[in-house]
DNA sequence: GTTGAGCGTT
């Protein structure tokens, strides 16, 4: 199974392949998802990753509070977006 | 060409 994950304090430069390569080296990353905002087209600086239930938790415990790009990344385990695709 | 706390579109 899989596990979300929330990443935030991102650099705007960021993109998903540095995400996936830094989320990559404590585990199987399954998908990466950066927002940007819909209506502007500008990265609002988070995103989140999807990774093995082990890989999640050596994730955040690793990742969080780390250097990336300059800035101090915040992983924690990402709430539910929605429940659409359930009902 | 900018900005900075946060939890997302199918």
């Amino acid at each position: 199974m899989s596990k979300n994950i929330y990443v935030g304090n991102l650099p705007w430069s960021a993109s998903e392949d540095e995400v996936r390569a830094a989320f990559e080296a404590y585990g199987e990353v399954n998908s990466v998802n950066l927002i940007n905002d819909r209506e502007t087209g500008r990265p609002r600086g988070f995103g989140f990753v999807e990774m093995d239930d082990a890989g999640a938790a050596e994730a955040i415990k690793n990742l969080d509070g780390k250097d990336f790009g300059g800035r101090n990344l915040k992983v924690n385990e990402a709430r539910p977006r929605a429940e659409r695709s359930r009902w």
